[in-house]
DNA sequence: TGATAATATTGCACTTGGTGCAAAAATTTA
DNA sequence: TAAATTTTTGCACCAAGTGCAATATTATCA
């Protein structure tokens, strides 16, 4: 049980017991085997017994620590939606929606992206299986930002508005997210986002103008 | 082989030998068997070998016709990318490519909206599994819609536009989707799609305007 | 400390989705 | 009718995942 403060490594470590201490060292041996083998041979062609037995775990135990192989991927990536939403109800009351929004995600960008993530995400990128279990990452992400949204707006028509800023926001996110992959690295993500903001509401403001535009035929 | 012309049922009867019609039949057996058994029972609950007995063929062979089980709730869907990509290409080159994208969207939705995508609908939104796999779809569908309009574009500036061009429309057909569903039936597909647009585009001008506003805290 | 309760780990049997292969059945062609 | 082609099937097999009961480990408390 309680995986909920793994941030504890330094202050909690005398509350921690043998056993917590035992089982967290377990997981963090069957993650690590996991992902070495993934990143060394590819992700459908490791089972989860190679994993288990470099982990030097059972099978069985496995799946008493990750419910799947694809889990171990993405179990990390928890953390992302969480802090998106402490992000943005950290931010005031009457401040605008649209700026709430940026600078929540660009927060939670800041925070999740490390060394790991860039190999992972690479690794999700050239695996169908795993590519397809981040797209659905990406609509519970939208889920969790609408319902943030949400409970920051006060009216029906305002809270349908927020639907839309929350899918709109996480197209731009996975946009945002292949730009910087395929930039040079070593640039300032912070920057980075900055600048890719500001010319992302630009541009919307852009395709509103010209699909104003239209007429029926 | 020739999956190409299940369309000419009517025209190409005559070239149609008893080897192909058969092997349709046996196709459009096995879908109808797994699509009543995924509505009765639920999608999870039901096995490859339910499918195959009802459908009267060895388990062996439901694999012959759809790769997976999933692939029998997705296999209709298939057109819907086509079509879009028709719409799209079928359109002026010199008009906006915001309109071009609306009407070949609603082209295409309309051509798909049936009585079973709307079951099927209902059946993907309360399986867990076609939920995250239909995620996916939306994600090719936006990756198919980007080259279309790339196509488009001449510039390379113009390109990256289209990109998000891509990525914000296809997150408001997702929403879209979402409120049809939610509307009492029986209305026009046309108007509410001509309706959504609209609002959209406003909202999006909303959007952008508050977005430009955001200075450096 | 030692007994006991709680939890972690394992082995094992089992189900299901999915694949490879070769034999058998159906269909087309000559 | 015989030969060639394609379809269908059976069978053995692999890997993911689950349920369950037995065992080992750790915590608790008299």
């Amino acid at each position: 049980m309680i995986a909920s403060d793994e941030m504890t490594k330094a202050t909690g470590r005398e509350t921690e017991g043998r056993r917590e201490r035992k089982r967290r060292q377990t997981r963090e041996r069957i993650e690590q085997a996991a992902i070495s083998l993934f990143l060394e041979r590819g992700f459908d062609v490791t089972t989860v017994e190679d994993i288990a037995e470099r982990a030097d775990v059972s099978k069985r135990s496995f799946f008493d620590y990750f419910p799947s192989k694809e889990d171990v991927v993405f179990a990390w990536q928890d953390g992302f939606a969480e802090h998106l939403m402490r992000a943005i109800a950290s931010r005031p009351l009457d401040e605008p929606v649209v700026k709430a929004v940026q600078y929540g995600l660009t927060s939670a960008i800041v925070s999740a992206a490390d060394e790991r993530a860039l190999r992972l995400g690479e690794l999700i990128r050239r695996t169908p299986v795993l590519n397809a279990r981040d797209q659905f990452k990406y609509a519970k992400l939208e889920a969790k930002l609408t319902e943030a949204l949400k409970a920051r707006s006060r009216s029906e028509k305002e809270s349908e508005r927020m639907r839309l800023l929350a899918a709109v926001v996480i197209g731009a996110l996975r946009v945002a997210s292949e730009r910087w992959a395929a930039q040079p690295p070593g640039g300032s993500l912070e920057t980075f986002a900055h600048r890719f903001f500001a010319d992302f509401w630009k541009t919307l403001i852009d395709f509103g103008n010209e699909g104003l535009q239209i007429r029926p035929d």
